[in-house]
DNA sequence: CGACTTGTTGATGTACATCAAGGTACGTGG
DNA sequence: CCACGTACCTTGATGTACATCAACAAGTCG
């Protein structure tokens, strides 16, 4: 019915510092917005290290409590949780400059987990810092809201598709959205880009069997809206795609932070 | 298929504060934190006055920006986005203590709408003070982060149930999550409790249609864990409900914010 | 050493039969 | 009139089974 839950979770050990936050590679990124020299000096104090994990690695698990938090430098992964008899629900993927782990500041223990779907490397921060960041950089405070807020508006998004968008909407929306997320950080080129997921992935998100996905995913692509073949997926027709996913523009959101 | 959406939106007309917040009626609950002194004056210079509303009526408005913030004094509201078709998905239920339109702070025009249930009394915050909240009040930033955080993990279990749970176990997840939570700020007496809701809200929460979400509750009622007649719910084998929710006890929250 | 088989595994594609969920219709009771 | 209850038929989704195809490892032979 779903994949198997890979049982290594990644041991966050820190590695001495390896890129310096002034050449962060999320920096460049015109889709961030910009620190001041305040900022990122507290930040490169805040940063405790890096991360690397390859595909198929837990970086946070269900049911325990990381002492870490991360941002996303690059990579992709996804979050998702499951059922004690193994069913899977995938929530949400995460992309880089992404925030991973805010929940465990709030609750006792993760309520979700997160797998890697590539090599990422992610840069690492205390938990216990995070408060420090409240009381001295209310503009960072302000961007780790923003990051929950925005979470939460893609999480709206795929109850309404999950709950009231039929098979093809849903698949349609869903491609549509990540491809968007995608290119809004510049990993799309020519309209076409490398997804890093299965079908089997796309249906734990959908909430649908794996063989329904394939049929329906088949009648999408007979639309000639889209193309999806080895890993390798291309955006053919905009327009159409977004008719077929019932896609209402979302708000622009007026700065994205860069935390 | 979905109920008709109301029309009128509530117009905000701040009428002079009415209850001085050190009498705010949430400050009884043993559920929620202390606030010091200067938290509590920061906070009566936030309010900008109170807001009554009846049932139906819409606090918030999908595609609009609202000028307020607010904070559920008492009632009961539902949070939903809607189709262009008129399809309409339930997203969470609002209770007193919860926080309502942050989003409106983060994208430039609201992603779903607000409708109240019963007659509401609603604290107002005009949204432009946000900002000092944030840098002035460290703690009451993480109050508001702490909400946005528990929202998420709300709806990362609704995710999960309809997406992978059975319509049974759904229906019995929406009624003890409602139940537990209306329970956390005392509105449950001798295990029952009013549920302003029917059974078409239910329907508009999980996913399903109204026939099958009838038929399914008289499934549920007829294991004699629940009792619901008339909006009194009672739960009659919290332990038997529990099981068939596939519920698993959800981590406990250290504190929870007052704002 | 390199080239060619063989077996394995994971992702995808497709054909059924079965079942859960939807839609319409028409009840009741307050 | 609205919320709830139930019957009936239809349809969308599931599960099982099996086929294809590429990637990859191990072993064999010239």
């Amino acid at each position: 019915m779903t994949a198997t839950m890979l049982a290594a979770a990644a041991v966050p050990h820190p590695q001495g510092r390896k890129v310096p936050c002034e050449k962060c590679p999320l920096r460049d990124r015109e889709c961030l917005r910009d620190f001041n020299a305040k900022e990122l000096e507290f930040v490169a104090n805040f940063k405790s290290g890096e991360l690397n994990v390859e595909p198929g690695t837990n970086v946070l698990l269900q049911s325990t409590n990381s002492a870490h938090l991360y941002t996303i430098l690059s990579g992709w992964a996804f979050r998702y949780k499951t059922l004690p008899d193994g069913r899977r629900q995938i929530l949400n993927y995460a992309l880089p400059g992404d925030f991973l782990g805010l929940q465990g500041s709030v609750a006792d223990e993760m309520q979700h987990s997160v797998e890697a779907l590539t090599d990422m490397l992610l840069c690492v921060f205390p938990r216990e810092k995070l408060w420090g960041l409240y009381t001295n950089y209310p503009s960072l405070a302000f961007d780790v809201t923003w990051l929950a807020s925005r979470e939460e508006q893609i999480l709206d998004e795929n109850l309404l598709s999950i709950g009231r968008r039929t098979s093809m909407e849903r698949i349609a929306f869903l491609l549509l959205h990540l491809f968007l997320r995608a290119e809004e950080i510049g990993l799309v080129k020519n309209d076409a880009i490398q997804f890093p997921f299965t079908q089997q992935h796309v249906a734990d998100t959908l909430g649908m069997s794996l063989v329904h996905t394939n049929k329906t995913l088949r009648r999408l692509t007979a639309t000639k809206t889209v193309r999806w073949k080895d890993r390798k997926f291309e955006l053919v027709n905009r327009e159409a795609l977004m008719e077929i996913a019932r896609y209402s523009p979302s708000a622009q959101r007026a700065r994205r932070p860069f935390i």
